[in-house]
DNA sequence: GCCAACGTTGGC
DNA sequence: GCCAACGTTGGC
């Protein structure tokens, strides 16, 4: 089992957005570190939903109900799309400000590389993450 | 294959 | 709205 995180914009497309939704594909990334790691996900696999710009916080889990597949709103093959599935909300967001202070989360990609919206998570980082949500 | 120019992302 | 960081593009 692998732990990722993505990142939406929430007026884009945010966690509730999915709850309504059940399913959905993960579409539009065009950069490629972040479709290697889609490519990577498994099924199964959870996934942290981010929101960008507005909240700036981890709201949510999702896991990977369908492994990687051609993006269909790309041509050719050259992109990839997951579905994801909603799992649960966070009791309580944790926030971008939140994971910068805490010194066992330095090295989270999302501290070190902001710009990628694909990002793996380390087991104990995702751990202290749901940690810090459950404790507020 | 290098690197400058440009575009995009995302925090502030 | 600004700008830093980074990825991509394209000329050479």
């Amino acid at each position: 089992m692998n732990y990722w995180l993505v990142k939406s914009e929430p007026y884009v497309y945010s966690y509730s957005d999915l709850v309504r939704d059940k399913q959905t594909f993960w579409d539009g990334v065009r950069n490629y570190a972040a479709r290697n790691n889609l490519r990577a996900m498994k099924k199964g696999d959870q996934v942290f939903f981010y929101h960008s710009n507005e909240g700036l916080a981890i709201v949510g889990i999702a896991k990977v109900a369908k492994e990687a597949y051609p993006d269909p709103t790309a041509e050719g093959d050259t992109w990839s799309v997951v579905d994801l599935k909603p799992v649960r909300k966070l009791k309580n967001p944790v926030t971008l400000d939140r994971i910068k202070a805490e010194k066992s989360l330095a090295a989270m990609e999302l501290v070190v590389n902001s710009r990628l919206s694909v990002q793996k998570v380390g087991e104990k980082e995702w751990n202290t993450i749901l940690k810090i949500a459950e404790e507020g």
